[in-house]
RNA sequence: GCGCCCGUAGCUCAACUGGAUAGAGCAAUUGCCUUCUAAGCAAUAGGUUACAGGUUCGAGUCCUGUCGGGCGUACCA
């Protein structure tokens, strides 16, 4: 409909004489208060300056120019300032209901992306421990992403970045030996910044368990490192697997020595002068690109800082062919991207290809105060611990309800009473409930073929299937802002007019037409909230 | 000090990227179960959108400044 409208309203506009820089975008909205309409433009406004003339009239001239199709719009008035507000025939209401049952699980969906390769990246713990409510926003929120972006016809990757070299997962492997040691009943020092979790003593008694006390005279930390990581890896995939979220791949850091990309990166950036030895370290010249400070890229050791392995891994993203790769970065990573976009700017990377979710910082509230996270100190709530006492769709719902922009206050105690009060069972409780309603159709009645749908005219009614031939646009907006939380916000919406229709409008019992086209329109109700959940990843229950 | 994000009802957050009278959920008060699930509905109350300017037909949204909070600002990842 919105395309539609533009159109028609892009073909009036060429009664004026208008250059085409002055044309602004036709944009459509629907209004926030009902009776201005079904849909509005604010396009004569914005053509005041340009035509050096009012609003109103210019708003008076386009309507008059103005063709549609009556069977859907019914009328056009021009309102306020210079608003021009639509409203749609009924008929075409019942198309677009007829359309929803036809296309089924597949309404919503469409081919914006159609096409394009998307790569998004997201998760990337390094397997030091397991995941924690803090890697849950980013999990969540990847894979949301990447789901709506299916929607609108993009064929899409999802990828786990990780790195198991370096300082961090020495000090892995040197946590498990100590307590691999103790367990046996042997002294070990405990290392300095080691990693205090209870899962680096279960995997020390693993250890104990499949090689006995045979480890305990060898200074080498790599079985010890090996089992945990491959132990903890198992782990975080187990966790994601029960959050609905698959990954295509995983991506070792390690692979970008061993090709030499990272080489091939700086001897790239050396050719082209932004890269120079200075004090021992290689710098990249990040001030060419508007940074103050030029970036070490290489320490004095000879070691890499994690910034060069990331700009070679967003350029071999694009190798691959991805035509857009999306990071979904927490808040304390923000500094970095300006970095490797540079660095792939710099490597002749169209930078355009690369986009960036940032979502702000998890708070954790517990016993009423905030409460600071660290994996090595073990001070932390696990994603498993949450969905133990939530369950997964509450989890995934409230990482997701709210915009990544906005700090998100995660009140564990909140969390856990929330139980059978939370937003999420609103939505598949109207959910249940049709589908409850639905099945006692079924028994007393014969489904026709054919319902007569223009008998559909109670205000609730209307208003329902309004709401629901919004879904398209929801899913095309919530994917290229990259925020799932407009859909939440429009799938309750969705069911608190269900709810409205519920109580004013009785389904059985009535005459057997009426049964007949509310049950379908309740039919079609259902199948949106479940498309809308599914892409959400939630639940959708017939029975609770 | 500098950079990014944020500040909206008592609390947690929306507001379709500059539109018309700023909306929900918790919490509070009041009604509604002999009728398809009361995990619900209806109603009341709650606001100088942190503050001060500016831009324009129009600002919660954009620009400047101030105050407050978060994150960064390492040859840590």
């Amino acid at each position: 409909m919105k395309d539609y409208l533009r159109k028609i309203i892009s073909h009036s506009l060429q009664q004026f004489e208008l250059n085409e820089a002055d044309i602004p975008d036709i944009e459509i909205e629907k209004p926030n208060d009902p009776t201005h309409g079904d849909a509005a433009t604010n396009i004569a406004m914005k053509l005041a300056r340009p035509l050096r003339n009012n609003p109103r009239k210019i708003a008076e001239q386009l309507v008059e120019g103005l063709q549609y199709d009556k069977k859907r719009i019914k009328a056009v008035e021009i309102a306020g300032p210079g608003f021009i507000n639509f409203r749609y025939a009924q008929n075409y209401l019942y198309d677009e209901l007829e359309t929803i049952l036809n296309q089924k699980d597949h309404f919503g969906k469409s081919s914006n992306h159609k096409g394009e390769k998307i790569l998004v990246e997201f998760v990337s713990a390094n397997p030091t421990g397991p995941l924690t409510v803090g890697h849950g926003r980013n999990a969540v929120l990847g894979d949301t992403i990447a789901r709506l972006l299916e929607w609108t016809g993009a064929e899409v990757d999802r990828e786990y970045y990780f790195n198991n070299a370096g300082r961090q997962m020495r000090v892995l492997g040197q946590s498990v030996q100590a307590r691999y040691l103790q367990e046996l009943g042997k002294d070990a020092e405990f290392p300095e910044g080691g990693y205090e979790g209870e899962y680096i003593r279960n995997i020390a008694k693993d250890m104990v368990e499949d090689y006995g006390d045979s480890l305990s005279d060898s200074d080498d930390i790599t079985p010890f490192k090996d089992k945990a990581e491959s132990q903890i890896f198992k782990d975080i995939k187990e966790t994601l697997k029960r959050m609905n979220i698959h990954m295509d791949s995983d991506f070792n850091e390690r692979s970008l020595y061993d090709d030499g990309s990272i080489e091939k990166v700086v001897e790239k950036l050396r050719e082209k002068d932004l890269a120079y030895d200075e004090d021992g370290a290689t710098w990249f010249k990040t001030t060419e690109f508007g940074k103050e400070k030029d970036t070490v890229i290489i320490k004095s050791t000879g070691e890499p800082t994690y910034r060069l392995p990331d700009i070679a891994y967003h350029a071999n993203k694009l190798d691959r062919g991805y035509d857009l790769a999306i990071d979904v970065f927490g808040a304390d990573h923000i500094d970095t991207y300006p970095d490797v976009l540079s660095g792939i700017k710099a490597l002749g990377y169209d930078t355009s290809k690369v986009d960036v979710v940032v979502y702000q910082f998890v708070t954790i509230v517990k016993d009423g105060k905030p409460f600071k996270m660290s994996t090595r100190k073990a001070n932390f709530v696990t994603l498993d611990e949450l969905m133990d006492e939530v369950g997964v769709d509450v989890t995934r719902f409230f990482f997701l309800m709210r915009s990544p922009n906005t700090h998100l206050e995660f009140d564990i105690a909140q969390a856990k009473e929330a139980g059978e009060k939370n937003p999420v069972f609103y939505l598949q409780y109207a959910h249940a409930r049709i589908h409850s309603i639905l099945r006692k159709v079924d028994d007393e009645y014969s489904f026709s073929k054919s319902p007569k749908l223009n008998i559909l005219t109670h205000e609730s009614e209307i208003a329902l299937i309004k709401s629901m031939i919004r879904f398209p646009e929801m899913i095309k907006s919530a994917a290229e802002a990259r925020e799932p939380h407009r859909l939440i916000n429009y799938l309750e919406d969705l069911a608190s007019h269900f709810t409205s229709f519920y109580h004013d409008c009785r389904i059985l019992g009535e005459e057997e037409e009426l049964v007949q086209a509310r049950a379908t329109l309740a039919k079609a109700v259902a199948q949106v909230l479940a498309n809308g959940l599914g892409i959400l990843g939630i639940n959708a229950p017939e029975q609770m």
